[in-house]
DNA sequence: TCACCATGCTACCTCAAGTAACAGTTACCT
DNA sequence: AGGTAACTGTTACTTGAGGTAGCATGGTGA
């Protein structure tokens, strides 16, 4: 209440914290992608200690990075998360005729899954079943990828003063199509990626496609759509609070953002 | 080598055992529906002594029915498996139109996860995760579904003398639609039931239509089907062995069967 | 009569997740 | 120049949930 002395000016971040930054994040990175091979090499029971070995550094290290096992998990999912979107996302955005769409599309998800199947198999096998469905990267990628497309059906339905009603069910339903089919694929191999391709597009193409004439809309396949709605990003993972609670009085500090 | 005695014969189960077969099923159950009660009410972290005394028992109680957590949850899927084949089954092997047939299934199966919620959400959390997939009751009763739907395209396209190589992908690309919309449906419920079972069986309807009439097969959907193949129970659950292992020394007798 | 199965309990064991505490180095802040 | 923050690594330890040992009694079948 009038003190008469300056507070001194903050004078930013502190450099002593921020030129670990790059390293850090390097760090948990290295720790995510040690864990999936841990998994892959001692199966789902993988102990934190076999994680560890597997990174080359002790628990405690492992623990300066992580919270707990969970939060290392998340980290993974999250992982899983940014590989498979940085590839359906621009498909899912680019232009072309509705066929092209789709099969680039139902392309970028198998492409993901084939390239990266440990990583994919650890993360449906849900070890985040300790976690609420918030929590599910699975369920999260599958509902951000259907809120595109329900968003693009809807704004299709819309603008032919049609009901749109079905968009959201019928995007979730797709999104369901590939990713069971990818799952069936995954295991039992018993075609390409190409023909698995090929024989999505073709049901998916059909079942949009009757569905739109239903409604009195008629598609072609292979003509350019017109702009109706530009795909809005959708964010759906809610944003985690850095701060955990208080200091604890002990143990690893936390190297937590 | 030619004993002359003579090994008295045995003259069936033992009764002071078989008395209580009944008795031990019941039990069984009983813990099962205690499981999913308790895993409502305290989350998916429940422990073995919450479920315990969520049944009125007390821990070693339980594992004298149940091998370990597993065992017991592996018994809670196949709870909910029965509940859903049951309803299931019934609605893919009765006659009717094409159009009643698919309407009837997608309803058997919004109406099972519509009647047992959270024996659902309990099943799809996938606490199996420390199983080999071959334990996941999910997967299996989609691979089961999957299989049935699977078995019937594949006659119609064969008997057509058309492609079959469609009918696996595309069976559990709709199996996953309907599971898929179906998960969504659960937590959004933002239409009836009966709203999402018409939108489904429309979408489902188009994707099928579609495809066979590339192969050069029109289908009406208001007509009934011919029976060109007649559904095929399909087991997909392996045998479990009764036998967990030599008996331990001592703790709670294994009351397994 | 002996064996099997049921009932229940307390006390205990095991081990993987997670923590406390120690020591040293580098680079930034005051 | 001294203090501080962040990094490196380790061993030893704590905790608690899953699981077990062992006790006693009664009813029924072999």
């Amino acid at each position: 209440m009038g003190r008469s002395g300056r507070e001194p000016e903050p004078r930013g971040p502190d450099g002593r914290r921020e030129r670990w930054r790059a390293h850090r994040e390097a760090r948990r990175a290295e720790f995510v992608e040690a864990t999936v091979r841990a998994v892959a090499r001692h199966g789902p029971d993988v102990g934190m200690d076999e994680i560890a070995a597997e990174a080359g550094v002790s628990k405690p290290v492992l623990y300066r990075h992580f919270t707990d096992k969970a939060d290392l998990y998340v980290a993974v999912g999250r992982r899983a998360t940014e590989l498979l979107m940085s590839r359906v996302v621009p498909a899912l955005t680019g232009c072309g005729t509705p066929y092209e769409w789709i099969r680039r599309s139902v392309d970028a998800y198998l492409g993901t899954i084939d390239d990266y199947p440990d990583l994919y198999r650890f993360v449906v096998r849900r070890s985040f079943a300790d976690r609420p469905v918030s929590e599910d990267p699975v369920a999260e990628d599958k509902t951000m990828i259907a809120a595109q497309l329900a968003a693009l059906l809807g704004d299709h339905l819309r603008a032919f003063g049609v009901d749109s009603g079905g968009a959201e069910p019928w995007a979730h339903a797709i999104v369901g199509m590939v990713h069971s089919a990818g799952d069936w694929w995954l295991e039992r191999r018993s075609m390409s990626r190409q023909s698995l391709t090929d024989y999505l597009t073709r049901l998916i193409w059909h079942a949009l496609d009757g569905a739109l004439r239903e409604s009195g809309i008629t598609i072609d396949p292979h003509q350019p759509l017109g702009t109706v709605g530009e795909l809005r990003p959708v964010r759906v993972i809610p944003a985690r609070g850095s701060g955990r609670g208080g200091d604890r009085a002990g143990g690893p500090h936390r190297l937590a953002e």
